[in-house]
DNA sequence: TTTGGTATCGAACGGTATGTTCATTATTTA
DNA sequence: TAAATAATGAACATACCGTTCGATACCAAA
């Protein structure tokens, strides 16, 4: 890829995600994006199609290194997938979101964030669907798989938007013991 | 008050809901509103900040007579929060959703009512705590008491809407035994 | 190093939606 | 019937969107 795409793409992503750091989605417009990233306006929807576009972009390389079975181990780094010991899989997510890599939690907290959340969720329940084993119980049998899935899910989402809210006191194990007993 | 003013408030209020039923919250404009309700813009804003005060106005009235406490009975309508036999506040909720009280399905599927949403929850959490005995168990023991409403209310609210995505094939007793094998 | 292709720039444009203003007209109420 | 109040409708300023286009800067391959 030529080296000024390559520049004009970061500088927007990063212009956004500092935008994201202060204000809702839905607050951001495309003309602070481009002032931001110091980019022309013509440049911006070349790269773009529309402003949430480029969230459902930022998704994808954010939730690829995480959630993606696909993506290469790297070193320093066991894949979630991968994760041998029981259930660890979502004490490993819990450890992503608090250390708040690439501002995540800016999108998951907030308020207007429709969208983002849809694409989170759509992740999420392919890792707890390959996780679906450990959640079986009395209560599984009686429930239509999808909506048992999708309360799953629902519940890790909500379960973080609480701790987040809370000032992420609770530790990633403790988070993952209630999640567990909530589910 | 004026009869003037009920009646273009009215006015603006059904051609809401009827244009809800059409298309997503956020997709509709006051432009459109005013033309349906056939009502003057200067007088659409002397009524409503924003259209998202409207939305507001319309969750008050919509959630008044489900969730408020001190509305009081009426003929052939026992109040919510007085239904005697156990559990039954909900089953009467799933009953007042199948029905689609004034067009509240729409505002509950659609994908992109997060104010809305918000609002909803709002409401239901009052309706959670006053039923909160419920749902005592071993787990509720043992997690902060604001994260165990907060999942029986979102628990709630996802089933309704797995619900509505399917269909509402199910009886409002079939989703509310679902609902309490869940939480 | 030249050259042809490509990305960016920047300003301008048309379009849509917002929320406000104001003089005029209609309705209510005292 | 008169004073108060509400609705009208057109116009206006503002903001953001997404597009266009000629000029300029940059890159990569011959």
């Amino acid at each position: 890829m030529d080296r000024r795409q390559r520049k004009t793409r970061e500088a927007i992503f990063s212009a956004f995600v500092s935008l994201l750091d202060q204000k809702d989605f839905s607050k951001i417009t495309v003309g602070e994006i481009i002032e931001r990233a110091d980019v022309g306006r013509a440049t911006f929807y070349s790269h773009f199609e529309t402003k949430d576009f480029l969230l459902k972009e930022l998704c994808f390389e954010l939730f690829c290194h995480i959630f993606d079975q696909t993506e290469p181990e790297r070193v320093g780094h066991r894949h979630i997938f991968n994760c041998e010991s029981e259930g660890s899989a979502f004490v490993h997510l819990f450890y992503h979101l608090q250390r708040n890599d690439n501002g995540i939690l800016d999108l998951l907290s907030g308020r207007n964030n429709e969208l983002f959340l849809c694409y989170f969720k759509n992740s999420l329940k392919k890792l707890v669907e390959s996780q679906l084993p450990l959640f079986e119980s009395r209560k599984s049998d009686k429930l239509p798989v999808d909506l048992w899935v999708n309360h799953i899910t629902s519940t890790f989402i909500e379960t973080v938007r609480w701790w987040i809210d809370n000032g992420l006191c609770e530790s990633p194990e403790t988070i993952t013991e209630y999640f567990y007993l909530m589910v």
